[in-house]
DNA sequence: GACAAGATGCAATATAGTTGCATGAGCAAA
DNA sequence: TTTGCTCATGCAACTATATTGCATCTTGTC
């Protein structure tokens, strides 16, 4: 997914070592054309690197902390992960099928949303809008449909 | 929140038995101006009539499946059950501040969403589109500032 | 009342995420 | 190079949330 980040300069940027395992972490998201769960992550990296457990989700933690992953929910399941905004991956909403979980990024052109009327009236600070489309994918229609 | 809706009418028409444990759930939820936990309503309930744990899960999710409550999800946490979108309730966004936890609904009009590109090229199934707003809320401002 | 279907309760289990504490790696001053 | 500090990681235990299987109870219908 993400030729254009480099993964060391982003943690470096954030005031972060650039860890071997910080770096596995970003890049199996990064390589990854869709969010995935800590355990996905989990279970990929810990194929050619071993890592644990714990260790993935401190580090998914910290790095949704310091907005370099955007954690990403769903119905009662696990939170999934993704590459967060930055100069290189503009925000946008995703997809989540409900037949098969799986979720997608969705153009952000896709979809439209204006916030404006609420930032001028909103009492609080306002730190992100996530949008989700909830629905089933290609794939699930059609082995649902015949 | 709900005085316009009639619990009772809303399980029948969708197929579903009024049943005493449903209308109590529907009512804490009704009552509440603020999306629950499981745990709350659970915790509501259970103050009241004595009602099992796993009961609550089961009517939840069947409440959601029917589309009667809407499950809401925030950043690994538990999901947020509230009263669907119905002839009485519009759609609407949710803000989550990240300090308390709090749920709250916002106002329908607070943001304005343009899916119809989407409707038009997606390949799959559109059900919903869920809405949430992450910032921090003016009672956890009031405290954190000084 | 007898029956069937569906609702509920209970115990056990599964899944996701967290905590406390010990160890290890990397860096920097002496 | 050694010492000491800071931060990262590992491990085991734990918590919170949700689900399953099966037994029992309720409700509506005849």
């Amino acid at each position: 997914m993400c030729i254009h980040c480099d993964y060391t300069t982003l943690l470096t940027a954030s005031g972060l070592e650039a860890t071997v395992n910080r770096i596995h972490i970003l890049e199996t998201i990064g390589n990854n054309n869709c969010p995935l769960t800590a355990v996905d992550i989990f279970n990929i990296v810990d194929r050619t690197q071993s890592m644990n457990r714990v260790t993935v989700y401190r580090i998914l933690d910290l790095l949704v902390e310091k907005k370099i992953l955007e954690r990403l929910n769903v119905g009662s399941k696990a939170a999934y992960y993704g590459l967060a905004p930055n100069e290189n991956h503009a925000p946008h909403p995703h997809f989540y099928c409900t037949e098969c979980g799986q979720m997608d990024c969705l153009n952000s052109e896709s979809i439209n949303i204006n916030a404006d009327r609420l930032k001028k009236s909103f009492p609080g600070e306002i730190q992100k809008v996530e949008v989700r489309v909830d629905g089933i994918c290609k794939n699930c229609l059609k082995q649902h449909g015949n």
